[in-house]
DNA sequence: CGGCTGCATATTGGATACAATAACCGGTCG
DNA sequence: CGACCGGTTATTGTATCCAATATGCAGCCG
């Protein structure tokens, strides 16, 4: 039996701003007033200034003293910097969790990967960011990695920031779909090295198409 | 001119008690009592709770809803996928570090090798951690990766937890000066592969000793 | 004698209240 | 007309206070 799903109003506060930041409902520099968002969240200010404590840890919120909560920038000169790491990371624990997936593990990416298939032809970029990360997450569970996954979940949540900047999900989207499929079918046939190549060139090239559309729009715009 | 050496009470608590933790002032699975630390640091319970949320976020602490903060057990079962994940992500910083390393960086880091070697020769144990942080820092700056970077720091933080353990750095610390300057002079040299793997085997290798004294020691206590 | 119930106490969670700092704005002086 | 100076207001930082929850103990009941 499981005892305790308490909630505290600081982790319901914190949730819900993260997902808000995360959503884009809160634009990246927007201050972010302490009051006005504790009414709007229904709390005092405590509570919210301990969400904005923690996620200044995530790097989702900036603080500067006497100034108040800004919403942290889209890191997109960091951009390269972020998906590399991705791959680098993300490929050693798919290396670890190959030799250890079974059939189950198998079974599980693959349903998160049809998750993720039908947000993208549903059009729910809202889910998009989440189901994305589930998959992923699936295929490495089986290494059996806590601290490096919940690395992972980090990075993916700052990468999915950059996403939102570029809406380019439609054709992206559909891109990823077939490279989840492919990349599942060498984890699948436990082809260590074909698997590790396709998730580095799927999450390099996504990454490089990314700059590239953030680059093109910066320049229409500027 | 520097604008800001601003300085707001939760940093300060925040700074404090994550230094009281490294040094193993609290131990792991301490509870930490809000009313008794917030005296001790000379400020209310506001502060501290906006700093214990803060060192959540980090891994220092855990906090479990109406029942209090203690202090975050040291990650012995993750002991070797933390070294492992160092060793990767450092091995890459060194990478993409050596072919743009200038001689004053290279100087930056013999400084910052010296300053460990001397914290070892006279035992001054507190400080052996962030010593040795700074000379991978230094190793790692003119690769120009921030958000590595930090990722390392967080890394080197829970892993110098884990050092704490067992003080058996007498030896240990001496052998960290000798690879240190090994592995200073393959930089020097620009041979990035004779670096990556005296890195490799320096971070490694540490992980393995230190598990081992680990375990030994629980043996004799269990 | 053991376990459960209910009160008393300690401690945390959260809200209100106050102090400190920064942003704003108008006026004055050069 | 522009820059400095003062006060005014908005907002954050912190302390105090109250409510909610957990912990420990004593007494009751089986």
């Amino acid at each position: 039996m499981q005892p305790i799903p308490r909630r505290t109003l600081t982790e319901a506060a914190t949730e819900a701003l993260r997902e808000r930041i995360l959503r884009g409902v809160h634009r990246a520099g927007e201050p972010l007033r302490q009051e006005a968002l504790a009414a709007e969240l229904g709390v005092s200010r405590i509570p919210l200034r301990e969400a904005l404590h923690r996620l200044e840890a995530e790097g989702l919120v900036a603080l500067v003293p006497h100034r108040g909560a800004i919403v942290a920038e889209v890191p997109v000169g960091d951009l390269a910097e972020l998906f590399e790491l991705r791959a680098l990371i993300e490929c050693d624990l798919l290396a670890r969790a190959i030799p250890l997936a079974t059939p189950e593990d198998l079974e599980h990416a693959r349903g998160a990967a049809g998750v993720f298939a039908q947000a993208v032809t549903r059009g729910r970029t809202a889910q998009l960011g989440e189901a994305n990360s589930r998959f992923h997450a699936a295929l490495y569970a089986p290494a059996n990695r806590p601290r490096t996954m919940e690395l992972v979940e980090r990075l993916h949540m700052q990468c999915d920031r950059l996403l939102r900047l570029q809406l380019t999900l439609t054709d992206g989207g559909a891109q990823a779909v077939r490279e989840h499929e492919a990349l599942w079918h060498a984890v699948s046939d436990g082809d260590l090295s074909r698997a590790t190549q396709q998730l580095q060139e799927h999450i390099l090239g996504a990454g490089t198409r990314l700059a590239a559309a953030i680059a093109s729009q910066t320049r229409q715009e500027g």
